[in-house]
DNA sequence: CTGTTAGCGCTTTCAT
DNA sequence: ATGAAAGCGCTAACAG
């Protein structure tokens, strides 16, 4: 492996000189810039970046750490990330981290040690006490509600959007409305279970927990959760899917039941994915893509805490 | 930032000790590990892993390039990289590509600049001499069919696998068949084209370029082919589909259409993601997060190039 | 404009 | 069992 001081020899200059003209410094005669070219072209050589980075203490890497890479949520989120990160010379580096403590802990440790110059973490298990340990190692954005905590975020406001949700259902004349959703802990999770709990009282309604289905997270889901609610005697009238994948599977399912959908059976999605026009889905649109810009751009505040809410919109078409 | 020297100091010892403790190297006395655990515990010491990096010439990252992030395809081989990856102790870097040879470049160059320590090719654009010419700097493995080239893949033979589905279809009496794709290039494409017109010849049927319908990729694409489809006098009376996100979205338009499937027009996808077992979809079932476990195995074969070929699987539901 | 030199933080030989 | 010291390859301050 040829290095700085093997062309710095072939060209007759200093290493210094070398470097200048690997980085575009000015102050290189034309005659030096020649010769140093000319070595370079002939070696093959390639600066170890590895070198730099120690040197630098930086290594343009950002870490992203998000519990599943196989769900089009996350996929469109990775998306936007992705698409700034590299308008920004940034490169990615990706843990899958199935909410796994021990694995947001590695990626914590990460940049910790360096090796990522800033952390978003797309949905998180682990502590905030946690998280917030790191924040003096680098920047964190997440992607949920930390307005009272001190690292950045951007995030949909999801008490107040669930709450439009269910007023809407409830405008519409539903009485018994449920809800599916991925797990019931998290940030985003709990905010739409106080909704919930909340809207179920100002209208005087009792919670009943079997109508929140856990769990649904991929199209596959829909089958196990439509089990469930065929097995109740006094199903919900309408259901907000956090998914537009489990809604559409849902939809999928009354359709091959003859459950009518939205006379038997009201749906809403979330996110306004393709499948969702696809099925004329009435659903609430995340500017997911957008979301994912914004993570990427706050990572490089180095100092500053940012917080960014994101608004949503109602997209009716033909379940509710 | 407390580095190695400082700990040693603290603990009144040399740094290569403190090394050895730090690495779990043998003859340490009992006395000199603790000093050293001590100091590490009181300061908060973090490893360097950029000096780590420089000095071991390795840095435990593997670089993913793949053309979209955003679709179930690479989603699913992507996991599959992302837990062989994991077992093994190595983070993912990812290079969302669109087809663009610059970013593939760049790609191969970080390669070389020893910032990764393989590279995983999911779909590349670039010439073959361009990859094999980096091949010395690290290796390299393409999910694609490389059996004549110097690096290494886990593929499907889409040659055999597309005469395959097209004579599956012909004996169900279709003679006029049509195929929905991404793009005409590449080594996959360009396998499924040579199938398509060998088929065609052994059949005595005319080749007819507006069969093959381009741009196929997400579902939301099947609107625009089915557009071009609907105007055709001659419409094929079978299609295949290769990605199941596509199939399904047009077996949707047919619904709406009243247009019988399979009777009007048959429909094969291929991949059998989620939504093609929601959908009754006839499909290929390809084993891509195996693909993904195997992509990432190869990469710690520094020196022998491997060829290893995946089965494919006919999974016969309604559409056909 | 240019070369020398001092690190960045770590691992590892070598001598003790 | 341990410490001194030699780098890994690069950048930038400094002195010319």
């Amino acid at each position: 492996m040829v290095n700085i001081r093997d062309l710095a020899k072939m060209a007759g200059v200093g290493t210094s000189t070398v470097s200048r003209v690997l980085n575009d410094h000015p102050y290189v005669s034309e005659k030096s810039r020649e010769a140093v070219l000319k070595a370079i072209k002939s070696t093959n050589y390639q600066k170890n970046i590895n070198a730099i980075h120690l040197k630098m203490g930086k290594t343009f890497l950002i870490g992203v750490a998000l519990p599943f890479l196989n769900h089009p949520y996350f996929g469109k989120l990775l998306e936007g990330i992705s698409v700034e990160a590299e308008r920004n010379n940034y490169k990615l580096v990706l843990f899958q981290t199935n909410y796994k403590v021990q694995r947001e802990t590695e990626v914590l440790e990460m940049l910790k040690a360096k090796q990522i110059d800033a952390l978003i973490i797309c949905s998180k298990e682990c502590e905030w006490e946690m998280i917030e340990s790191y924040r003096v190692y680098g920047p964190i954005v997440l992607c949920e509600d930390t307005r009272n905590r001190n690292v950045s975020s951007v995030f949909i406001d999801h008490y107040e959007n669930f709450l439009t949700a269910l007023e809407y259902l409830y405008e519409k004349g539903h009485q018994r409305i449920g809800y599916c959703v991925g797990r019931r802990t998290g940030t985003n999770s709990e905010m739409r279970e106080a909704a919930y709990r909340n809207f179920l009282k100002k209208h005087n309604q009792p919670f009943f927990d079997p109508y929140i289905f856990e769990g649904c997270l991929y199209l596959e889901d829909a089958k196990r959760m439509m089990e469930k609610f065929l097995k109740m005697k006094n199903p919900p009238t309408a259901l907000l899917v956090t998914s537009d994948q489990v809604a559409a599977g849902i939809l999928n399912i009354c359709n091959h039941l003859q459950l009518s959908v939205p006379d038997d059976l009201a749906i809403v999605g979330f996110d306004n994915q393709p499948i969702a026009e696809i099925m004329s889905l009435t659903t609430f649109e995340m500017p997911l893509f957008e979301i994912g810009r914004k993570l990427f751009l706050y990572t490089q505040e180095k100092d500053k805490v940012f917080y960014e809410e994101m608004e949503v919109k109602l997209i009716e078409r033909n379940t509710v």
